[in-house]
Parts: structure tokens; sequence; C-alpha cells
DNA sequence: TTGCGTGCAAAGGTTTTGCATGGCA
DNA sequence: TGCCATGCAAAACCTTTGCACGCAA
């Protein structure tokens, strides 16, 4: 079992992924916030602590069709999210999180005409949220 | 209107396609198959070409979490790849059209409750096909 | 002949990696 | 003190772009 230390580093970019929850950002957007307010951090620091908090299951990384970057979202319900599917609205990028039972009689019918498995975590469904579409 | 010239490079480039249908593939699995084929043709190229298949709505392009290249996906039938949404394996990217009826039931009842509008063209429902859960 | 498509080279952006140093436990 | 995390620099990728040339129409 391998021991984890808590750095500043490390810590704010926990504080940024907290204020920043059930939203889109990348790499880029962590490492401008915590540098222009007043931290230096590396970018290899940033890659590193979002690979192992991915594989923690604390985040989410995806990617989009027109951002040239790995998109990363967090939640604080994070635990249950690799159970229910996610709808992400194309223009501002917020997620929702979807009941399981509204999907789940289309989910039976897939899998018994198609043959295919849904992986609820990982499929995102894409769209425009209330907000943006009243735009 | 501009005119559209038939070069050998494109021909190549869709000859490609049209034996990849409905799977995933890269700039650089086109690249990598047209190039161990005898014929050399630059990467600009097969960008080039991508990009303008994509906007005749030939080709569809998407980002998948784990491949850090854009992945392309060409159907016969792209006409109306639009209007109806996929499901993709994770495991070998075999696309699966899905038909709107399984579907039109819980799209509405996000709409209903989530006021949120599916985007059937961007939506890929991600999981694991017939063939490959066996394996 | 006209002008579109290609090849070439260079550049921009993201992400990864090796290595020495610094700091948490 | 021991070892993990960070910073730094370099490199590997993917992708885009400018420019001159070749080739289809």
């Amino acid at each position: 079992m391998k021991a984890e230390y808590k750095t500043k580093p490390r810590n704010a970019i926990i504080e940024y992924l907290k204020e920043h929850a059930d939203t889109r950002f990348t790499a880029r957007d962590i490492l401008n916030a915590i540098n222009s307010g007043g931290e230096e951090l590396d970018r290899s620091t940033i890659y590193r602590n979002l690979e192992r908090l991915c594989k923690e299951g604390e985040l989410v990384k995806y990617k989009e069709r027109d951002i040239n970057a790995a998109c990363y979202q967090y939640s604080e319900n994070h635990g249950s999210c690799h159970k229910h599917m996610h709808a992400r609205c194309m223009q501002c990028g917020k997620v929702i999180h979807l009941e399981n039972e509204i999907l789940r009689e289309a989910s039976q019918k897939i899998q018994s005409e198609y043959g295919f498995d849904i992986d609820y975590g990982k499929t995102v469904i894409v769209g425009t949220c209330n907000k943006c579409r009243e735009k």
C-alpha cells in the first residue's frame, strides 16, 4: 500500500474541483485559475494529480468533439456516478445526473434487440440544457 | 459554387472509409494503411479531406476518453445519422445505429423532467457489443 | 489556362516522461 | 530519515497553417 501525502499543490487542485463541481474544465483551466491566484504550479503536477484522481474514481475524464484538450468533471456525489447516466449540455458544459428509472426500459430494449450492454458510467447524453435553450 | 476535383489521394482515403464502415479509426490509421500499401500521402492531406468529408456530412468525428487522437466513423447510410442515436462498443469501436422508437419515451421523460433536449446526432451510447462480451 | 488539392516544412497546442530537488510523514 | 510529489526541461503526439507546385477540369 502506497502512502499518500497532502501537499499544497494537490490541495489547490482539489479546491478548484470542488468550486467547479458538475461543470466541465480542462487541465489548462485549472492551471490558469490557480496560477492567476498567485501560486505557481507546473503543468505536469496538474496532469499527474488529475490522472490519480481519475483512477481513484473522484473525477471523470472525457473528450469533446470541438475541444482539443481533455475535459474533466467532478461531482460531490461521485461515488454513484458509474451507476447512472449523465446528460451534458454541449453549450455550457453543465452535467445533469439522470435517474436510472427513466432509461431502464430503453436499455433493456437495446440489450434484447441489439445485444448491446450499456455502460452507464461512460455514456454521456449530449444536448442542450434549459438555460441555454432560452438564450 | 466551388469546383471539386477527384484526385488520387482523395480517392484512396474514400476507399479506406468504405472498407472500414461502422468502425472507428483515426487519421493515423488511415495514414498507416494507405502508406503501407505503397502510396505516399501527407498527413495534412488526410486531415484536410477528413475535415471536408465531415462538413459534407459524409463522416462523423468524435473523441474517445482513452484515445488521444480524434476518431472518425463512416456509414453508408450516413444521410440519416443526425436523426438517430448510436451505440458504440468501447472495446472494438463498432457502431450500431439505434432505432428512434426505442429511445423516444426516455427522451421525452428527460425533456419534461430535466428540460434537457437531446441531440441525437451527437449522442453516443457507450458499452459492450455482443461479440466482445463473449470474449 | 484556371484554380483546387497536395506535399512540404514549420509551428502551436496538449500531454507525457526522466531526473534532481523539495517537503510531508 | 525515507519516500512521495513537485518542478523543470525535453520530447512525443496530434493537428493546423502558409506557400509553392502539380494536376484535374
